[in-house]
RNA sequence: GUCCCCAUCGUCUAGCCUGGUCCAGGACGACGGCCUUUCACGCCGUUAACAGGGGUUCAAAUCCCCUUGGGGACGCCA
């Protein structure tokens, strides 16, 4: 029997780190099983929900490569459905017409919690046998929760889990407003498309009972769940804005490949054996929720920036080049100017440079700069040109100008091996050490004191914006 | 407050279910070295953990109990 996944956002903001790599379970889960991988939107709160956070949650998704079989349900359409439900649990008598206000619930909760008891509704209404005549305005209906007895289920990461069902207190599945909430919505949605097996945070196993209950009180058939440790900060408190980049596209903005942050989220909380680096089929033929830790785990950029630096070295040139120019006029100050060499072809030249040197496509864009620039434009580094281009230095510069400049048969400036071998022969013939000319010239072509290899530089560079950059520097 | 969950290097984790092969393995980080025209990459090495205490057992990281520490849930939010 194939098996049904689904993640279920709720649209109140970005689609952040926690809730991306649930996603990647319930997608993984599904993918290795075979089966399909659901998106439902909950948008029942229509106070706090937004079309802005649907936007943003599909796009994160997308940029994850995360894909959702069909088209996303959207919970604010289907209320005559779960209304529906709802009349049919008060028919069998699974549910009740509440007329408690909220302070008055309030008041119950205080009270209990004074008495040192969980706090929850005292069930007051639940025998009352009320009828929503009409004026049932300020009504709710309650799930009439077994005062007895225990609801257990077989985690999927936790293992055998059970609750007291005195713990549970009469949630309420309509409001006052005629909306379903949470967990009727839930259940009626997960039974309606289908869904076999649960992924979600942690945060949601105090639901789980409660909607096995529903489940129950419908005769349907209850899916697997399985609750997915949270992920911490670097101070073990849970997740949140001030440990910094929450959302997703966040770390897009940050110069992350979506391939380093997938690897990253599916190495947190999930392991097989020592491996460390997962190509998406790799993952998608391993994953099973046995491997799935149990216990909340501390995001670690350090590890990221690792798995992303990687992903930079083994990416295409041509992909990565595509990429840079977004985040080169991100770049505070320089990225905008005008006259800046953003042709694919030249990026393209320029990116295998970078890529053992980047940890971040920023870092990359922030390395390009000085080939995208004109020698007019390009900065020196003062101290760089006051400890490099002394006289004796400049002096060998100037000879070694003339050999640079030679015909294109002799130098070839897409072959680096050529050059460096003109320069050797050059310093062999006058008993100096490589050393003698690589800071200066560095410094000439770049403006700094590190770069990439010299001869790379120069062929990426060309003959022309090569030759100038060396007069410039001679001129300084 | 009440209920639930968790506990191996600084961090992610393997091992735990099915005790001995573990004076605990891998990875990130940090530190040191090699390579080298700089910076990186790469390679080599070092550092560092079974939270504590009781049991059970010939034997416990592995099983049981307690303590401590951490987290989560208690909404007409999801």
């Amino acid at each position: 029997m194939s098996i049904v996944t689904r993640f279920a956002p709720s649209p109140t903001g970005y689609l952040h780190i926690g809730g991306a790599r649930t996603a990647l379970f319930s997608w993984l889960l599904a993918k290795n099983q075979g089966g399909k991988f659901l998106l439902r939107v909950e948008d029942t709160d229509r106070e706090r929900s937004t079309q802005e956070a649907t936007d943003a949650i599909i796009e994160a998704m997308a940029w994850l490569d995360l894909a959702a079989e069909g088209t996303a349900v959207f919970q604010s359409q289907r209320f005559d459905l779960y209304n529906s439900y709802i009349d049919q649990l008060l028919a069998s008598g699974h549910a009740y017409w509440c007329r408690c206000t909220p302070d008055e619930v309030e008041a119950m909760r205080e009270k209990a919690r004074a008495e040192g008891k969980k706090p929850k509704y005292d069930g007051r209404c639940r025998e009352a046998g009320l009828v929503p005549g009409e004026g049932a305005q300020g009504c709710v209906v309650r799930f009439k929760t077994p005062q007895d007895g225990v609801t257990a289920f077989d985690d999927m990461v936790k293992g055998p889990t059970a609750v007291q069902n005195a713990e549970m207190d009469d949630m309420i599945l309509r409001r006052s407003d005629g909306a379903p909430t949470y967990n009727l919505a839930v259940v009626v949605d997960d039974h309606d498309m289908g869904v076999t097996h649960v992924l979600r945070g942690d945060d949601h196993v105090a639901n789980t009972p409660r909607q096995i209950l529903l489940y129950k009180a419908f005769s349907w058939e209850v899916p697997k769940f399985g609750h997915v440790p949270m992920i911490l900060g670097p101070d073990k408190a849970k997740l949140s804005k001030r440990h910094g980049a929450l959302s997703v596209m966040e770390y897009k903005k940050m110069g992350y490949l979506p391939e380093a942050l997938v690897n990253y989220l599916a190495r947190l909380g999930w392991s097989h054996g020592d491996q460390e680096i997962f190509s998406r089929e790799e993952l998608v033929s391993m994953f099973s929720t046995n491997n799935l830790g149990n216990s909340p785990s501390v995001f670690d950029v350090k590890k990221l920036e690792w798995l992303n630096a990687h992903y930079i070295k083994e990416a295409a040139p041509e992909r990565l080049a595509g990429l840079l120019p977004q985040y080169i006029a991100e770049l505070p100050e320089i990225g905008a100017a005008a006259g800046l060499k953003l042709d694919p072809a030249h990026l393209s030249n320029i990116v295998p440079l970078l890529q053992p040197r980047a940890k971040t496509l920023v870092e990359m864009a922030e390395m390009s700069h000085l080939f995208l620039v004109d020698s007019a434009a390009l900065a020196y580094d003062e101290k760089a040109v006051a400890d490099h281009l002394k006289p004796e230095a400049r002096a060998l510069l100037t000879e070694l100008l003339p050999i640079y400049e030679a015909a294109s048969e002799k130098i070839d400036y897409t072959d680096h091996k050529a050059l460096e071998a003109a320069t050797q022969a050059f310093l062999d013939a006058r008993e100096l050490k490589f050393k003698a000319v690589a800071q200066p010239l560095r410094v000439a072509l770049t403006g700094k004191t590190a770069s990439p290899g010299l001869f790379e530089t120069m062929c990426v560079l060309g003959k022309a914006e090569s030759l100038a950059r060396i007069k410039r520097a001679l001129a300084l």
